[in-house]
DNA sequence: ATGTAGACTTCGGTCGACC
DNA sequence: AGGTCGACCGAAGTCTACA
């Protein structure tokens, strides 16, 4: 692996800085030409400090340093991720079974992660296993959550549901929204949490649905509508109208709903293979399931 | 500020993991705890080892650590992009001159880039300053970019055009493809760079158009599609759709143009105030050049 | 499983000078 | 502007042991 002071001294180069501009009042001149040499390590809040002399962030310093490849945290849940899009639930068993009894210490954490997603797939078979209980109690427990945990507490909300009840979910959302607000800055949404957010009540609104509890899904329009569209990207804009679009089947205006839907899945019909075929099968579900309802 | 060590602990009790489990063989015990207290800094690269095993990015460790708030540099960046979003010129210009003298050395890899986006705005009256000289002729000398530079380049294609001609488009689109692709790995797009590659296809469907070099704008089609939709989040897919949809009023299909433009334009207009209102500006003007150019 | 403390070693980091 | 060398210091980091 290259040193990380040979990575910085090749962007260096590259962005024309000088090694006062970017070390400055950080390290001593003499340092710095020993570091970019790679013959020390540095200081890791020295580092930051000079990434921001640099104007780079520090997750692409280590992707250019590992040859431009993510963390293997990354690379791993990556993978993990990338087959549940799939829907090949296969792949993540052997991931698992590929990984438990790895030397490094995240492969336990993308296990616990991948063993929710199996959970998540079908919890009646599965059931809440010795790998999957500790983090499955964590999301509960934790008051603090990184972008990790929520990225993963969505596909959580349907087996709290089951386990614990509907009554459950209430404090869950009131904990994933004090945790989103976190992340909010006055200049927006640097992690795009509140894509995260969209996906959770996406999900709320189906369990509700899937339990009958109407009352609980009607008040949800107005939390989605809530989140300022101007703060989300376009991946989180198409799935706050699309649940909205399903809200209105139910709740609201149907011909308004049927619009909002259209102009959506008029997108995804545009590629193929399709981006995200769910949406298709949500909503052939979703609008049987709310003319029954309407009756 | 509080110290590295302390923030990874309070990550680290939060999530549930042990001093073992996140140290594991990088430190020793003794060592952890130390740190952990806030008695000492650490080694970068065994920084990022650790990290790993939090399961959690460096950007995040940073923003947790600064209370929530993204670095100076991405906090005045933001700032100015801000601004130029908001065609506030005159707020860029303050900017520039309020930082103008800063003790920080990345204010003035700022005060570079604000520099270029008030000479994209305006090329004729201010032209290439001082200020704008070193960094216009690094983007234009420079193998290699890291994403900074990616998102800035586009804004450059109207200014290279202007003073050094349309031929210097070519060597300008090859460079950014082949920098583009570095930053693609076998699980997709890390940072989305294909974003901005979309985006600066766009501005260079525009410039050749505006140039009248409706050739090599013809050829542009071919260069867009063959964005594998799927290595993109949505908001380059509903790039990708509308320089499409341009594309096909002057060279293709106009029916089938309008269709893909309403679609995006259907989107836009749930949102107010608009998301991008230049979007129908765009339109507006393309559609009648294209009008005319057919004839 | 973690905090503390002392003794000890290594190496991150400075300074000055010379090229 | 930056690479290098030697001398030097303090901080990073280990080990052992006790709590």
């Amino acid at each position: 692996m290259e040193k990380i002071g040979c990575t910085i001294h090749r962007i260096r180069i590259e962005k024309g800085l000088t090694q006062k501009e970017v070390y400055g009042k950080i390290v001593s001149r003499s340092f710095a030409s020993r570091f970019e040499k790679g013959a020390n390590d540095i200081g890791a809040s020295k580092l930051f400090l000079i990434l921001d002399n640099l104007a780079i962030s520090a997750d692409e310093l280590r992707y250019i340093q590992q040859n431009y490849q993510p963390s293997p945290l990354e690379q791993a849940l990556l993978t993990v991720m990338k087959a549940y899009a799939a829907q090949n639930f296969p792949a993540i068993s052997q991931w698992i079974q590929e990984h438990s009894h790895s030397p490094h210490a995240y492969d336990k954490l993308v296990s616990s992660y991948a063993s929710i997603l199996l959970l998540a797939y079908d919890h009646s078979s599965i059931g809440i296993t010795t790998t999957t209980r500790p983090i499955y109690l964590h999301l509960q427990q934790a008051k603090m959550w990184t972008i990790q945990e929520l990225k993963l507490v969505n596909i959580l909300v349907p087996i709290v549901a089951t386990t614990k009840g509907l009554s459950a979910l209430h404090p869950l959302t009131e904990r994933m929204v004090a945790n989103c607000l976190h992340y909010q800055t006055k200049w927006g949404d640097p992690f795009n949490v509140l894509n995260n957010l969209v996906e959770f009540y996406g999900t709320l609104l189906q369990t509700y649905l899937n339990f009958h509890d109407y009352q609980a899904a009607r008040q949800l329009k107005s939390k989605i509508t809530a989140l300022n569209s101007h703060n989300l990207n376009w991946d989180g804009r198409l799935a706050q109208q699309f649940w909205i679009g399903i809200w209105e089947l139910y709740f609201g205006d149907w011909t308004l709903g049927n619009e909002l839907l259209d102009e959506v899945t008029a997108l995804e019909k545009r590629h193929k293979p399709r981006i995200d075929n769910t949406l298709f099968a949500i909503r052939k579900l979703r609008t049987q399931a709310a003319k029954t309802y309407r009756q």
